[in-house]
DNA sequence: GCTCAGTGCGCC
DNA sequence: AAAGGGCGCACTGAGC
């Protein structure tokens, strides 16, 4: 594979170092900074993987430029995790820049102008930070799933870029319909919409509080009080306990203010242009590997307005989500043969029933949560025991994850990505606690051990889960670019969504059938590189739509 | 005028 | 029926 190294230089050039196998540079290229996508293109057909800073710095005026990255290594991403990993000699990976890659910060901006003019990115040299990580994984003893781990982070970088550069088929008409049915007509700037005002009228007549405002939860809450309710929140589920006249309009005025508010005529403006809803993705932007988002709550997309994610004409929507992630991958990752069983079913708590392991459904499905999650109080801890008999492996390694959280220590996803040190690594073996609070009472800090380990217990699972969502998300990425043809990117099947264990493609509609082939054998393709022979399925439900509201 | 924590709620 | 884990975002209200 040949690597090529890509530095800025000043005035904007740009140099690519050619390094052969031993990291030594074998050549040069210097670029005017407008040269780069010839360049890149000019590579035609040789196997390349582009090494770069960081990907958000480089690959959007690629794209723009109508070129595509086979692949690539993110130094910001991979010093990210190797920094953490537990699989890795530290001492090898430091050097004088560290701090600098440390804190080096992803781009989000879409106009090049808003770039600041210092970008501390330029003080660092990525051809020596290269040569540490690949030093630093070469070093360790789990040198094979860390180079999957960083080449699947790298390829999550590429689509995330590319999901923005093709942004979601956002058809701001049918949203507006859907704003106008629901609120009334779109009010003035700053004003409530007609509906919300209607509401509010009724609302402050059967609290008989004629100043009363909703939007604010300590005036609500004093209201409430004033009108002899037992409530110290207010919560919808809280308020939902309650008779009286005005909570139904109460409750129906925050659903509504809720909409208008985070989704409301606003958003339109500010995310959706020339028919597509951009936002960005940040891989690797939540401690577990989990990918977190910026603008536009990508993440939080209420399936209220999914009904205005449509396919271009001619063009379908291939949704896709796995079944039950989490405990598919508990199972492979503890090698649990009884739960691997189970999820041999399409429906893994079905399976942990028919398994008799448990007698219902529900039980299995809170069973797992609380295994999962930490809880041990009411109907999910009393299920612990017989769980533990039926799954020894499984849930002995959540277990094994929360007692080391208890005690401090770092825990690692399947692929070594380490879990943060508690207290923030400020070396304090007790620090189980935020940064600024209090010691307290020693009652007080047993609830933090245990917060803690109710952290890395769940850490492992939904870790391990984001790497196998990873996979599946880079395997298919390129096989759909195989898939399509000789167009650019959006003229192929590509995707333009991912949400921790669901996806979405757009893709011409005569190709739609072949795209779900290509879903399911990415996901088959996904488990094998996680957990090789393990027999552990992951059952997908595909739907072809034309909007992303018919998937459900 | 600004920032920041708290509250509440959308998603998995 | 919620809880137990992870987020982003809008808004309020307090403090600088």
């Amino acid at each position: 594979m040949n690597r090529l190294v890509l530095v800025r230089r000043g005035e904007g050039g740009i140099d690519a170092l050619e390094s052969a196998e031993d990291g030594t540079v074998v050549q040069t290229t210097r670029l005017p900074a407008a040269g780069l996508p010839g360049f890149v293109r000019a590579q035609g057909r040789r196997p390349v993987r582009w090494v770069w800073d960081d990907t958000t710095r480089w690959y959007p005026q690629l794209l723009d430029a109508g070129v595509r990255v086979e692949r690539c290594w993110d130094l910001r991403l991979a010093h990210a995790v190797l920094r953490r990993s537990p699989f890795v000699d530290q001492a090898v990976l430091v050097g004088s820049d560290t701090p600098g890659w440390d804190g080096l910060q992803p781009v989000t901006v879409a106009d090049p102008a808003l770039f600041p003019l210092e970008d501390p990115a330029d003080r660092l040299d990525p051809v020596a930070e290269h040569a540490r990580q690949q030093a630093a994984v070469a070093a360790s003893a789990e040198r094979g799933r860390l180079g999957l781990l960083l080449a699947a982070e790298a390829s999550g970088a590429l689509v995330a870029a590319e999901m923005t550069h093709a942004g979601l088929p956002w058809r701001a008409d049918v949203h507006g319909r859907l704003l106008t049915g629901l609120l009334g007509p779109r009010p003035a700037s700053g004003q409530r919409p007609a509906v919300l005002e209607r509401l509010l009228t009724e609302i402050r007549a059967a609290f008989a509080a004629p100043a009363l405002n909703p939007d604010s939860p300590g005036d609500l809450l004093r209201g409430l009080q004033a009108a002899g309710l037992p409530v110290s929140d207010t919560r919808s589920w809280t308020l939902q306990e309650l008779e009286h006249p005005g909570i139904p309009p109460l409750l129906e005025y925050k659903r509504l203010s809720r909409l208008h508010q985070a989704n409301g005529w606003n958003w339109l403006d500010t995310w959706v242009r020339d028919g597509r809803f951009r936002s960005y993705f940040l891989p690797g932007g939540v401690v577990t590997g989990r990918w977190a988002s910026n603008g536009g709550g990508a993440l939080s997309v209420p399936t209220q307005i999914r009904p205005a994610a449509i396919a271009d004409e001619g063009w379908r929507l291939v949704v896709a989500d796995v079944a039950q992630l989490e405990p598919r991958v508990l199972a492979g990752m503890s090698r649990d043969d009884a739960m691997a069983e189970a999820a041999r079913s399409r429906d893994l708590y079905q399976g942990m029933v028919a398994g008799g392991a448990v007698a219902t459904r529900a039980e299995a499905k809170v069973g797992m949560l609380g295994a999962m999650y930490g809880g041990t109080r009411g109907e999910s801890g009393r299920m612990m025991p017989r769980l533990t008999r039926r799954y020894p492996r499984a849930i002995g390694l959540v277990e094994e994850a929360a007692r080391a959280g208890e005690r401090g220590e770092v825990v690692h996803t399947l692929l070594g990505r380490g879990s943060p040190s508690p207290g923030g690594g400020s070396g304090d073996p007790d620090g189980l606690g935020e940064p600024g609070e209090q010691a307290g009472s020693p009652g007080d800090r047993d609830r933090r051990r245990r917060a803690w380990g109710r952290f890395t217990r769940n850490f492992v699972v939904q870790g391990t889960g984001a790497e196998w969502a990873l996979c599946w998300l880079a395997d298919l990425r390129n096989r759909l670019w195989r898939l399509g043809g000789t167009g650019r990117l959006e003229q192929r099947p590509h995707l333009v969504f991912f949400l921790h264990d669901e996806v979405v493609v757009h893709t011409p509609e005569q190709l739609a059938d072949e795209v779900v082939e290509e879903v399911r054998r990415a996901a088959a393709e996904a488990g094998r590189l996680l957990f090789g022979s393990f027999p552990i399925d992951f059952p997908l439900d595909v739907a072809v739509v034309r909007s992303w509201a018919d998937a459900d």
